[in-house]
DNA sequence: TAAAAATACTCCATAGGTATTTTAT
DNA sequence: ATAAAATACCTATGGAGTATTTTTA
Protein backbone atom coordinates (compact mmCIF):
# COMPACT_ATOMS: atom_id res chain seq x y z
CA UNK A 1 0.00 0.00 0.00
CA UNK A 2 1.25 3.67 -0.87
CA UNK A 3 0.21 6.99 -0.36
CA UNK A 4 -0.98 6.88 -3.98
CA UNK A 5 -4.10 4.73 -3.42
CA UNK A 6 -4.76 6.72 -0.14
CA UNK A 7 -5.10 9.83 -2.19
CA UNK A 8 -7.27 7.99 -5.24
CA UNK A 9 -9.68 6.58 -2.68
CA UNK A 10 -10.12 9.52 -0.90
CA UNK A 11 -10.62 11.34 -4.21
CA UNK A 12 -13.36 8.94 -5.33
CA UNK A 13 -15.07 8.90 -1.62
CA UNK A 14 -15.20 12.51 -1.92
CA UNK A 15 -16.32 12.97 -5.36
CA UNK A 16 -19.06 9.18 -5.24
CA UNK A 17 -17.42 8.93 -8.69
CA UNK A 18 -14.56 7.29 -10.44
CA UNK A 19 -15.04 9.70 -13.40
CA UNK A 20 -14.84 13.15 -11.45
CA UNK A 21 -12.05 11.57 -9.02
CA UNK A 22 -9.74 10.99 -12.42
CA UNK A 23 -10.46 14.63 -13.86
CA UNK A 24 -9.55 16.00 -10.25
CA UNK A 25 -6.66 13.71 -9.90
CA UNK A 26 -5.56 14.45 -13.54
CA UNK A 27 -5.27 10.97 -14.71
CA UNK A 28 -7.47 8.60 -16.54
CA UNK A 29 -10.51 6.70 -15.09
CA UNK A 30 -8.98 3.27 -15.63
CA UNK A 31 -6.22 4.49 -13.44
CA UNK A 32 -8.34 5.39 -10.84
CA UNK A 33 -10.35 2.25 -11.06
CA UNK A 34 -7.23 -0.04 -11.25
CA UNK A 35 -5.50 1.49 -8.16
CA UNK A 36 -8.61 1.51 -5.65
CA UNK A 37 -8.86 -2.20 -7.16
CA UNK A 38 -5.75 -3.15 -5.89
CA UNK A 39 -6.43 -1.14 -2.75
CA UNK A 40 -9.27 -3.62 -2.60
CA UNK A 41 -7.71 -6.68 -3.52
CA UNK A 42 -4.80 -5.83 -0.80
CA UNK A 43 -7.50 -5.20 2.25
CA UNK A 44 -9.70 -8.15 1.03
CA UNK A 45 -12.28 -5.83 1.52
CA UNK A 46 -14.65 -4.09 -1.05
CA UNK A 47 -14.53 -0.12 -0.11
CA UNK A 48 -17.36 0.93 -2.27
CA UNK A 49 -20.79 -0.51 -4.22
CA UNK A 50 -20.62 0.58 -7.22
CA UNK A 51 -22.74 0.07 -10.53
CA UNK A 52 -22.77 2.37 -13.82
CA UNK A 53 -25.31 4.62 -12.00
CA UNK A 54 -24.31 5.57 -8.14
CA UNK A 55 -20.79 4.90 -6.36
CA UNK A 56 -21.22 4.30 -2.49
CA UNK A 57 -18.71 3.51 0.09
CA UNK A 58 -19.65 0.62 2.27
CA UNK A 59 -19.31 0.41 6.22
CA UNK A 60 -15.88 -0.39 5.86
CA UNK A 61 -14.95 2.08 3.40
CA UNK A 62 -16.21 4.88 6.19
CA UNK A 63 -14.02 3.53 8.69
CA UNK A 64 -11.34 2.83 6.05
CA UNK A 65 -11.83 6.82 5.03
CA UNK A 66 -11.17 8.18 8.18
CA UNK A 67 -7.58 6.39 8.39
CA UNK A 68 -6.60 6.91 5.24
CA UNK A 69 -7.22 11.05 5.89
CA UNK A 70 -5.68 10.77 9.23
CA UNK A 71 -2.57 9.15 7.02
CA UNK A 72 -2.72 11.47 4.22
CA UNK A 73 -2.65 14.92 6.90
CA UNK A 74 -0.18 12.89 8.85
CA UNK A 75 2.77 12.49 5.81
CA UNK A 76 1.20 16.47 4.65
CA UNK A 77 2.14 17.48 8.50
CA UNK A 78 5.61 15.82 8.27
CA UNK A 79 6.66 17.77 5.24
CA UNK A 80 5.63 20.76 7.08
CA UNK A 81 7.51 19.94 10.35
CA UNK A 82 10.45 19.17 8.21
CA UNK A 83 10.11 22.27 6.39
CA UNK A 84 9.81 24.35 10.02
CA UNK A 85 13.07 23.18 10.99
CA UNK A 86 14.86 23.79 8.12
CA UNK A 87 13.73 27.35 8.77
CA UNK A 88 14.36 27.17 12.20
CA UNK A 89 17.78 26.18 11.07
CA UNK A 90 18.10 28.61 8.54
CA UNK A 91 17.47 31.63 11.44
CA UNK A 92 20.22 30.11 13.20
CA UNK A 93 22.44 30.67 11.05
CA UNK A 94 21.94 33.81 10.24
CA UNK A 95 21.90 34.86 14.24
CA UNK A 96 25.12 33.50 13.81
CA UNK A 97 26.66 35.36 11.09
CA UNK A 98 25.40 38.80 12.58
CA UNK A 99 27.26 37.75 15.24
CA UNK A 100 29.91 37.74 13.74
CA UNK A 101 29.46 40.24 11.85
CA UNK A 102 29.52 42.26 15.34
CA UNK A 103 32.62 41.17 16.50
CA UNK A 104 35.62 43.41 15.62
CA UNK A 105 33.42 46.50 16.57
CA UNK A 106 33.15 45.53 19.76
CA UNK A 107 36.93 43.82 19.77
CA UNK A 108 35.81 40.34 21.32
CA UNK A 109 37.76 37.40 20.95
CA UNK A 110 36.30 35.32 17.79
CA UNK A 111 34.72 32.84 17.59
CA UNK A 112 33.95 32.35 21.07
CA UNK A 113 31.68 35.94 20.86
CA UNK A 114 29.43 32.93 18.39
CA UNK A 115 26.23 32.50 19.95
CA UNK A 116 23.61 30.59 18.28
CA UNK A 117 19.99 30.29 18.36
CA UNK A 118 17.03 28.23 17.59
CA UNK A 119 13.58 28.97 17.75
CA UNK A 120 10.30 26.12 16.86
CA UNK A 121 6.88 27.75 14.95
CA UNK B 1 6.37 11.20 -1.84
CA UNK B 2 4.90 7.58 -1.07
CA UNK B 3 5.24 5.27 1.70
CA UNK B 4 8.09 3.37 0.62
CA UNK B 5 10.27 6.74 0.85
CA UNK B 6 9.14 6.55 4.57
CA UNK B 7 9.94 2.74 5.11
CA UNK B 8 13.41 2.82 3.58
CA UNK B 9 14.05 6.29 5.52
CA UNK B 10 13.24 5.31 8.85
CA UNK B 11 14.95 1.91 8.48
CA UNK B 12 18.03 4.08 7.92
CA UNK B 13 17.60 6.31 10.78
CA UNK B 14 17.07 2.97 13.43
CA UNK B 15 20.43 1.33 11.58
CA UNK B 16 22.28 4.28 11.10
CA UNK B 17 23.47 2.55 8.12
CA UNK B 18 22.34 2.24 4.45
CA UNK B 19 23.63 -1.43 3.94
CA UNK B 20 21.94 -2.71 6.78
CA UNK B 21 18.66 -0.85 6.64
CA UNK B 22 18.91 -2.73 3.01
CA UNK B 23 19.38 -5.80 4.39
CA UNK B 24 16.60 -5.19 7.19
CA UNK B 25 14.18 -3.87 4.15
CA UNK B 26 15.24 -6.53 1.96
CA UNK B 27 16.63 -4.68 -1.33
CA UNK B 28 19.78 -3.71 -2.31
CA UNK B 29 21.70 -0.71 -0.81
CA UNK B 30 21.64 1.44 -4.18
CA UNK B 31 17.63 1.44 -4.31
CA UNK B 32 18.25 2.40 -0.48
CA UNK B 33 20.57 5.03 -1.23
CA UNK B 34 18.79 6.20 -4.17
CA UNK B 35 15.29 6.20 -2.77
CA UNK B 36 16.53 8.61 0.46
CA UNK B 37 18.06 10.68 -2.09
CA UNK B 38 14.78 11.23 -3.78
CA UNK B 39 13.13 11.85 -0.59
CA UNK B 40 15.70 14.52 0.69
CA UNK B 41 15.16 16.28 -3.03
CA UNK B 42 11.40 15.92 -2.73
CA UNK B 43 11.46 17.98 0.64
CA UNK B 44 14.56 19.97 -0.21
CA UNK B 45 16.49 19.43 2.83
CA UNK B 46 19.30 16.44 4.30
CA UNK B 47 18.11 13.96 6.50
CA UNK B 48 20.98 12.71 7.05
CA UNK B 49 24.89 13.57 7.45
CA UNK B 50 26.84 10.79 6.44
CA UNK B 51 30.16 9.96 5.07
CA UNK B 52 32.34 6.57 4.14
CA UNK B 53 32.58 5.79 7.77
CA UNK B 54 29.49 7.06 9.77
CA UNK B 55 25.86 7.81 9.53
CA UNK B 56 24.16 10.43 11.54
CA UNK B 57 20.19 12.26 11.48
CA UNK B 58 20.64 16.17 11.28
CA UNK B 59 18.19 17.87 12.91
CA UNK B 60 15.68 18.15 10.43
CA UNK B 61 16.07 14.46 10.08
CA UNK B 62 15.09 13.80 13.66
CA UNK B 63 12.15 15.92 13.38
CA UNK B 64 11.39 14.12 10.26
CA UNK B 65 11.91 10.84 11.73
CA UNK B 66 8.73 11.39 14.14
CA UNK B 67 6.47 12.32 10.99
CA UNK B 68 7.21 9.48 9.57
CA UNK B 69 7.09 6.89 12.22
CA UNK B 70 3.80 8.59 12.94
CA UNK B 71 2.48 8.35 9.16
CA UNK B 72 3.56 4.53 8.84
CA UNK B 73 1.68 3.89 12.39
CA UNK B 74 -1.30 5.55 10.79
CA UNK B 75 -1.46 3.54 8.02
CA UNK B 76 -1.04 0.54 9.74
CA UNK B 77 -3.84 1.80 12.27
CA UNK B 78 -5.97 2.19 9.33
CA UNK B 79 -5.68 -0.81 7.78
CA UNK B 80 -6.09 -2.61 11.00
CA UNK B 81 -9.55 -0.62 11.76
CA UNK B 82 -10.55 -1.56 8.44
CA UNK B 83 -9.97 -5.46 9.38
CA UNK B 84 -11.81 -5.01 12.48
CA UNK B 85 -14.99 -3.61 10.76
CA UNK B 86 -14.73 -6.53 8.24
CA UNK B 87 -15.20 -8.50 11.14
CA UNK B 88 -17.68 -6.72 12.84
CA UNK B 89 -19.36 -7.20 9.43
CA UNK B 90 -19.15 -10.80 9.40
CA UNK B 91 -20.40 -10.98 12.84
CA UNK B 92 -23.14 -9.12 11.93
CA UNK B 93 -24.12 -11.41 9.01
CA UNK B 94 -23.64 -14.67 11.62
CA UNK B 95 -25.96 -13.54 14.01
CA UNK B 96 -28.27 -12.51 10.91
CA UNK B 97 -28.48 -15.98 9.95
CA UNK B 98 -28.94 -17.79 13.83
CA UNK B 99 -31.41 -15.93 14.12
CA UNK B 100 -33.55 -16.54 10.58
CA UNK B 101 -32.80 -20.32 10.89
CA UNK B 102 -34.66 -19.95 14.75
CA UNK B 103 -37.71 -18.55 12.95
CA UNK B 104 -39.65 -21.46 11.96
CA UNK B 105 -39.62 -22.81 15.61
CA UNK B 106 -40.80 -19.69 17.20
CA UNK B 107 -43.20 -19.37 14.51
CA UNK B 108 -42.50 -15.49 13.75
CA UNK B 109 -43.16 -14.27 10.57
CA UNK B 110 -39.86 -13.61 8.35
CA UNK B 111 -37.75 -12.09 8.02
CA UNK B 112 -39.44 -9.39 10.71
CA UNK B 113 -38.03 -11.07 13.41
CA UNK B 114 -34.62 -10.95 12.02
CA UNK B 115 -32.42 -8.45 13.93
CA UNK B 116 -28.74 -7.44 13.71
CA UNK B 117 -26.07 -6.54 16.05
CA UNK B 118 -22.98 -5.37 15.42
CA UNK B 119 -19.64 -4.40 17.45
CA UNK B 120 -16.87 -2.72 17.03
CA UNK B 121 -13.80 -3.85 18.74
C1' DT C 1 43.79 0.29 2.38
C1' DA C 2 39.23 -0.99 3.66
C1' DA C 3 34.52 0.07 4.51
C1' DA C 4 30.56 2.01 3.20
C1' DA C 5 27.81 5.18 0.30
C1' DA C 6 27.19 7.10 -4.27
C1' DT C 7 26.98 6.61 -9.19
C1' DA C 8 26.31 4.39 -13.83
C1' DC C 9 23.89 1.32 -16.37
C1' DT C 10 20.54 -1.92 -17.41
C1' DC C 11 16.27 -4.40 -16.86
C1' DC C 12 11.73 -5.09 -15.68
C1' DA C 13 7.52 -4.34 -12.97
C1' DT C 14 3.81 -1.69 -12.92
C1' DA C 15 1.43 2.85 -13.15
C1' DG C 16 -0.99 5.07 -16.58
C1' DG C 17 -3.02 5.96 -21.21
C1' DT C 18 -6.28 4.64 -25.21
C1' DA C 19 -9.73 1.76 -26.94
C1' DT C 20 -13.29 -1.24 -26.01
C1' DT C 21 -16.64 -3.89 -23.43
C1' DT C 22 -19.83 -4.48 -19.78
C1' DT C 23 -23.59 -3.09 -16.94
C1' DA C 24 -27.62 -0.95 -15.12
C1' DT C 25 -31.23 2.13 -15.89
C1' DA D 1 -29.70 4.23 -25.60
C1' DT D 2 -26.78 6.34 -22.48
C1' DA D 3 -23.57 7.06 -19.05
C1' DA D 4 -20.25 5.31 -16.09
C1' DA D 5 -17.09 1.66 -14.46
C1' DA D 6 -14.41 -2.35 -15.75
C1' DT D 7 -11.35 -4.69 -18.78
C1' DA D 8 -7.74 -5.41 -22.41
C1' DC D 9 -3.77 -4.08 -24.16
C1' DC D 10 0.14 -1.26 -24.88
C1' DT D 11 3.62 2.19 -23.52
C1' DA D 12 6.89 4.24 -20.63
C1' DT D 13 8.35 5.85 -16.17
C1' DG D 14 11.02 4.81 -12.51
C1' DG D 15 12.22 1.31 -8.91
C1' DA D 16 15.62 -2.18 -8.19
C1' DG D 17 19.68 -5.04 -9.27
C1' DT D 18 24.83 -5.54 -10.59
C1' DA D 19 29.10 -3.49 -11.30
C1' DT D 20 31.97 0.23 -10.43
C1' DT D 21 33.68 4.48 -8.49
C1' DT D 22 34.25 7.70 -4.81
C1' DT D 23 35.25 8.96 -0.20
C1' DT D 24 37.36 9.25 4.32
C1' DA D 25 39.23 7.48 8.31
Amino acid sequence: MELRHLRYFVAVAEELSFRKAARRLSVSEPAVSQQVADLEGELGQKLFNRDSRRVELTEIGRVFLRGARRTLASAKEAVAQAQEAAAGERGRLTIGSIARWCTPFYRMPWPSFVSTFRWWR
